[in-house]
DNA sequence: CGGCTGGTTGATTGGTTTCAACAAGCGTGG
DNA sequence: CCACGCTTGTTGAAACCAATCAACCAGCCG
């Protein structure tokens, strides 16, 4: 069950069993929810930080008038938010793409395990620094790229993510998400993205059926997503990824 | 010239004289750069990090065929990355809107740092937060808001931002970037921000001349914007927000 | 067998980009 | 001091990408 969190964390330092072991301890009440209820919401007062231990969550913000934006994807392994030891207010809502578990680790557990290991300490600034860059170029993606761009760069993160903490086989790899999720996440309508969708299958690149990616060209996926992995700061063989061969 | 990081670390937690003191000697080498030239680019390998002591900067990103976004705005205080006391690869590069005025402080010393003071810990993880969250509202801007939104967002958010270190003046504030730069920071073209502009000046909300922006109707703005400035995270008496008397 | 969710398609509308030209401000050098 | 060139801002017309609206299909589940 933590066996995705660690294994990211472990993409970030190396951890030792007991590092792996007092983690698991820390990882207090652990919880499942259905797909599409929220984990966090606008304004909860977090006094430590939740993790998604199976499933995929999406951050995202929704206006009165409908409107809602996808701001990340949040993969197992990922913090809801980042994980410091201090309580905080919670900005952004957190909901459950698929069915879910989560846990959550206690401010003063996380500040413990900071304290006694610094292995776990660089692994948690580290993946901070990742999740920015993420960040960051996700409004690459929505300032820059055009649809299909976007949508493609999507696939490759996100494939290259989850062979990172040992999710994807092969080429292929499980997206559980529909597509008026994509919209939400590209800033554009599903109807738009089915027929970017269709696209990217004329062009022999992807298949998507059954909530399942298999991505047949990856080098010239990434080519055209103006994908470059770097940002993901992933050490070399922490999984093979995408475009890693391009 | 520390004092701006000095106001934005504050609004985060109490500092003490001490802490101030040892921020101060630990920003170690003190650096100049002009305008439209670069404090970082992608693949740098810092040992350290960069703070924006004076000066506004953009982080970005270019691609061979000539597009470019800018994915943040850093104001005076802000780090150009997430401060991590670990040597790390720079993914995006970081440039200079205006004369600026950086320093870094070298890993060991941020360790030092946060080891040695409690209160400069919480400040550097909070703002780590307010960081993220100021992120993804960026994303939320470029993935569902329309053009007049968005600006007029980036405007409340930068006026809040710099009124929490002490750099607005009322409703007024520097604005020292081109409808250039708005339009690379907003994924649209410099035309049609100039349009976008005009029709903010029609509405009555805004000035904008000679690098200064002065907001007639704050409370107009925000509402116009769907700006509520909570995911900012400034506490109370941190300066009089845009919104906070919407 | 409904009823629902998710996916697909077509026609129309509209917001943005593109291209192009020109005006205004400003620093520099003759 | 003015002329020049550069950057920045402004405007118009045409082209285009994506949103909108609406209908329909397929699969799934109670």
């Amino acid at each position: 069950l933590v066996e995705h969190l660690i294994r990211k964390l472990g993409t970030f330092a190396r951890l030792s069993d007991i590092d792996c072991l007092r983690l698991t301890e820390a990882l207090a009440p652990v919880r499942n929810v259905a797909a599409r209820t929220d984990i966090a919401v606008e304004g909860d007062c977090l006094n430590g930080t939740q993790f998604i231990l199976t499933g995929w969550a999406c951050r995202y913000r929704q206006f009165a008038d409908g409107r809602q934006q996808i701001v990340s994807i949040l993969l197992p392994g990922d913090p809801c938010e980042p994980a410091i030891p201090w309580q905080c207010r919670c900005t952004h809502a957190v909901a459950a793409l698929t069915p879910v578990t989560f846990a959550q680790i206690p401010a003063c557990s996380l500040r413990d395990l900071m304290a006694s290991s610094p292995a776990l300490e660089e692994a948690f600034q580290r993946e901070a620094l990742a999740t920015a860059a993420i960040q960051w170029e996700w409004a690459v993606s929505l300032g820059c790229r055009t649809g299909i761009e976007r949508l493609a760069h999507l696939f490759c993160e996100l494939h290259t993510r989850l062979a990172a903490i040992g999710l994807a086989d092969g080429d292929s790899c499980p997206m559980p998400v529909t597509q008026n999720d994509l919209g939400d996440a590209m800033g554009q309508t599903s109807v738009h993205i089915n027929r970017t969708l269709q696209e990217l299958r004329g062009l022999g690149l992807i298949t998507l059926r059954g909530r399942r990616l298999t991505i047949h060209d990856p080098a010239a996926l990434a080519r055209l997503a103006l994908f470059d992995p770097t940002y993901l700061h992933l050490t070399a063989g922490a999984g093979r990824a995408v475009a890693q061969r391009a």
